[in-house]
This record gives structure tokens, sequence and C-alpha cells, in this order.
DNA sequence: TCTGGGGTCCTAGGACCC
DNA sequence: TCTGGGGTCCTAGGACCC
């Protein structure tokens, strides 16, 4: 027998990025701090201490930007391995609360606490003990927010940031929700919020008075996912589905913006030789063979094409992967320069229904050889061991962007 | 404003098959 | 010669998220 309602948390870390940068430089505490590169950089901040937050510096705003607004922010380059390892401690914490947890990106984790009442109490007496545990075993803040879906759960960590808990208990939705912007709703972005605006749909309170019909008729498909979320129900992709079910990763993509823009062939090949080798790599640590390969290109005035195509044999080898990936790249770049370039490969295909007889010897040679490199590479480093097209893209980089020869990686 | 990098999901059209 | 409808796979693009 199911539960009346279910008892979710949705566990949101405070300025994750900057936090964890505080805790390697105490003097960035209370200051305005930009995470993710210089101040004339090109690129995006990928986090905004609250300080800087106060001059309208946010995620996703370009440095530049971020910079005009704020001059005398901190900048500072991000630091990926970092976060990870506190969103590894981060999962320890939550994982001695339930062991029904997700975590969806490197800050923020749904818990299903349904049932766990005898074990940790009500939601508010567990959601304490949960934010004091964060905070002695990671010296970080974060937020919760409970409800009877993931969508409300994550709607109230919103509202309870910073360093909040607030729990809608059951029956409360609607009022809860009824005075909130559109926006707060997950999955709608800006295209969205304008076209509920041009209805005169502005707060949640507006949508839930719709119809599911009219909604139907003016957005489509998107109405009735429109309609559930407006009355605080999973829908989408989000719908009945359980909470800590991973079944891995749909793709694996890696991409390069380029500090000055280039229509040098050789250089543009040779950074394909490096993604492809860098996504073949994680293919393999994760023993995934990918059916399509998608190539991604921009030009300087950010036009963007993506072009794919879908193998016989599923593969991991960088070869296979690069040759696929050239193909496409020289079907398609049309000469002008170019800003960026990305490898992304999908589709993955079970180990079971990898291969068939005849390629199989050869694959597993290839694999086996591969597989010796990379662990030659986390043994001795990234640059240790590379296919020479790779090199030359490294040496290129290092040349055109980093004239010092600096070994520091960017972020 | 001059726009990163890593993802997910959805839609729509065309090919192809029955 | 003109003409069905459903199902699946593939590709391209776009909205959205952190």
């Amino acid at each position: 027998m199911s539960p009346a309602h279910r008892t979710i948390f949705h566990v949101d870390m405070d300025a994750f990025f900057v936090s964890v940068e505080e805790l390697f430089d105490p003097a960035l505490k209370g200051k305005a701090v930009v995470v993710g590169g210089q101040r004339h950089e090109r690129g995006v901040a990928s986090a905004a201490s609250y300080e800087a937050r106060k001059f309208g510096v946010h995620s996703a705003m370009p440095l530049r930007t971020a910079a005009k607004l704020c001059p005398h922010a901190i900048f500072v380059d991000g630091h990926p391995e970092r976060y990870r390892d506190y969103s590894a401690k981060v999962y320890q914490v939550l994982d001695r609360f339930s062991p029904k947890l997700e975590m969806v990106s490197i800050d923020e984790a749904y818990v299903d606490m349904t049932g766990t009442e005898r074990l940790h109490g009500p939601p508010m007496r567990a959601a304490h003990a949960l934010h004091e545990a964060m905070k002695a075993e990671t010296q970080l803040n974060c937020s919760i927010g409970i409800g009877t879906s993931r969508l409300l759960a994550k709607i109230c960590s919103d509202q309870a940031k910073p360093n909040g808990v607030l729990w809608i208990v059951p029956g409360g939705e609607a009022e809860f929700l009824a005075p909130l912007d559109v926006r707060k709703i997950p999955g709608v972005g800006k295209v969205m919020e304008k076209r509920l605006l041009e209805q005169g749909i502005q707060k949640i309170g507006d949508l839930a008075r719709h119809e599911e019909r009219w909604l139907e008729a003016n957005f489509g498909v998107l109405g009735p996912a429109l309609a559930g979320k407006a009355r605080g129900l999973d829908a989408g992709a989000w719908f009945d589905s359980d909470i800590g079910e991973d079944d891995g990763p749909r793709s694996i993509s890696h991409e390069h913006t380029y500090s000055v823009d280039t229509n040098d062939a050789q250089t543009l090949e040779a950074m394909l030789a490096r993604l492809s080798e860098m996504v073949c790599r994680r293919l393999r640590e994760q023993k995934l063979h990918a059916r399509t390969l998608q190539l991604k290109l921009r030009y300087s005035d950010f036009r963007t094409l993506t072009r794919a195509r879908t193998l016989e044999q599923p593969s991991s080898v960088d070869a296979e992967v690069l040759a696929t990936i050239r193909e496409l790249f020289r079907a398609n770049w049309n000469g002008d320069a170019v800003r960026l370039l990305g490898v992304c490969a999908s589709h993955f295909a079970d180990e079971s229904e990898q291969l068939s007889l005849e390629g199989r010897t050869t694959h597993e040679k290839w694999n086996q050889a591969l597989s010796a490199a990379d662990r030659m590479r986390e043994k001795f480093g990234e640059h240790a061991v590379s296919m020479a097209t790779g090199m030359k893209a490294r040496f290129r980089e290092r040349t055109h962007e980093n004239p010092a020869g600096l070994p520091g990686k960017k972020k």
C-alpha cells in the first residue's frame, strides 16, 4: 500500500561554488565574489556570492558584464575537482537520512523521506537534524524544501534560501503557490514566461485558475503539464518517477570555446581530436559504447549547428569516433571563423548488444590498449599519453592562448 | 550583456516498414 | 495511379537547468 502522500526533501546548497572557494581562502568571506574566470575573460559566471548579487550579478552572466556591475568583486577561477569532492561529502550526509536519494546536480538532491518518521521524527525535526549534520560535516550551508512532490520541494527550497527550511503541509499547496511568479515553476524559463504573460498569466495562481482544456488549446502539449505544475504536481519526466532510480547518463560531451575565434583547419581538427579523446575516455571509464556521435559548431556570429551520425557498431574507440566527427566537420564547416567546437556521444548500447562476433576481436584489442593508456594518464598525469593529433591540439592551444606555456589549466 | 560547459527533455519532420 | 495510417528510428533545433 502506498502512503497517502509522499514527504520529499529538496536539499540545495547555498552559493555552493562560492562557499567551497571560501573554505580554501577564508579571506573571501563576506566579500563580493564571482566564480568562473577573470574579469576580462570570454565566459560567464558560474556563481556569485550574496554580496555580489546585491549589485545584480548572477550566475550565467558574462564575466565582463559582472565586472562592470560590480567592479570591486573578486574574480576566482572555478575548481571542478573541489566541487566534486564536496558534492561527495554532501552525498555522504544525505545517505544517512534515506536510501531513496538522488543527486540531481553537483549541489542539490532529492531525498524521499516518506516513512522515516520512526527513525527521524516529523519532517521539520528531520530537516533541522539534516541541516545541522550538513553544517557540521561539510562546513556548508544548505536550504531545505519539503513537500508532497519534487516540484513543491524544489520551489520550497528556493523560497527558503539562504540557510533555511520550509515545509508546505499537505493541503496547503495551492495557497503557497498562488502568489508566486510563474517563473518559479521549474521548466518555465524566459520563453514560456513571456508566452504566459501575453495571456495575462503572471502568478501561479492565475495559471491554476485556467482550465486544462484552455491551456492545451493555447500551449499545446505543454498545457496539461502546466496545469499539473500549477497545482504542485510532478509532470513530464518527473511524473510518477521514484527517487533514487539512477539509470546512468544519457550523453557524454565535451566542448571548447576559443578565446580568439579561428578558421585554421589544422587547429580546429586538432581540437576535435582532443575532444573526441576526452569523450572516449569517459565512455570507457563508464563502460559505455555510443551509437550516436554529434558535432557542434558555433561561428563567430553565434550561429550554431549540430550534425549527428549513428554508427552501425557502437564505439568508444578514439580513432573511430574521431573519424566520424571529422567527416561531419569536413562536410559541414563553411570555412568561417569558429568560436566553439563540441563532441557529444549518446544513444548508449548495453554491453550485451554491443558487438557482432566478427567485430569483436579487433575492438577488444583496441579497448585494452586504450584502457591501458587511460590508466597511464591517471598515474602520470593528463599529458603523459596522447594520440599524436590530440598532442598537436594541446600544443596549439598553449601557444595561441597561453604564450607563457604555463601548465595551469583554465578553470 | 556579448553570451561557458555539462547536461536533460521535447518537438517536428522525413525515411522506412507493414 | 492515387492513396490510408501507425510505428519506429534518425536528425536538428531549441527550451531549460545548474
